[in-house]
DNA sequence: GGTACAAAGTGGATAAAAGTGGTTTTTTGG
DNA sequence: CCAAAAAACCACTTTTATCCACTTTGTACC
């Protein structure tokens, strides 16, 4: 299944959201097909993974080698802010506080679909990154990586 | 089974802390599945490991070069702090006042699930430690095995 | 355009589970 | 054999998960 799309939601002051309808059957507690939220080390935003594309990074991530400082940062932020969540019987997730002050979140989120996985944004967060991004392109301050340059858009 | 996710725990006064209630089935004191527990050489914060975990490391540990100097320290501390805990009848394990002064531990801690052992953190150096890693992380310092990077995009 | 029906969103109540602190019993060491 | 410390036990408090009901939004058909 690929996630696409902006999506405006309402997180309650338990920290429950729910997720868009089009994507609950797929997210079924039984079916071990559950979700993954952990945090976006590249930026203060988490990141939502479906159960089996998660155990692929999550393995990688635990043969880093471990007398090395900066992979054990990352295994102990990816690894250690990593959370299943399940649904409600009203298709909501209950985001744990740690991952909620990590990208803090308040009321208004931004749950963007990205291909294999979802980011959460917080919306004032979300507003200011889109910006960003945006005037950062129209400068051409945006620097692509060689290899991305001949890709057709 | 996989350890993941922050918890944050309260010790009281006697240095009893309660373990998540997820894990508790797997700590049972009369199957030989207890935990060990260690100071972690590279941070101010200890190490849980389950007993069959534990029982490979220090295999390793024993393993390494007599005559080289800091190796016999990492045994030294390794293998001198590391404690058998066993779960209360409330699911709380009780640790030495010796693993507890080495890292600092107060009242709040922070258990961080780390695949296949736990790191424990006063919380006021867990927040230091991540306030780190993140700013390592916006800067682009933090350097990102190549095999991850194509799944993290 | 309006009404009715359906689907999704939202908030709260409650029963069960987990957290916490203290007291009693047992063990250990002098 | 006694005293001190540690472990086990017990009771109370707080939190959390689940369930339920209401509100709002969307949709289809008249």
């Amino acid at each position: 299944m690929v996630f696409r799309g902006i999506h405006n939601i309402n997180m309650d002051t338990k920290g429950r959201l729910a997720m868009p309808t089009r994507y609950r059957d797929a997210f079924k507690r039984d079916d071990n097909s559950q979700l993954i939220a952990t945090v976006d080390i590249q930026s203060r935003c988490l990141l939502i993974y479906p159960m089996d594309s998660w155990l692929a990074i999550e393995k990688k991530l635990q043969n880093l080698p471990a007398l090395n400082a900066s992979s054990r940062r990352l295994q102990r932020l990816m690894l250690g802010y990593a959370s299943e969540l399940d649904l409600d019987n009203n298709g909501r997730i209950l985001l744990p506080a740690a991952l909620r002050d990590y990208a803090q979140l308040e009321k208004k989120l931004v749950l963007v679909g990205q291909g294999s996985k979802f980011e959460l944004w917080s919306e004032s967060l979300w507003m200011v990154e889109t910006e960003t991004a945006i005037a950062e392109a129209l400068n051409g301050d945006l620097d692509i990586p060689e290899d991305l340059q001949d890709i057709v858009l």
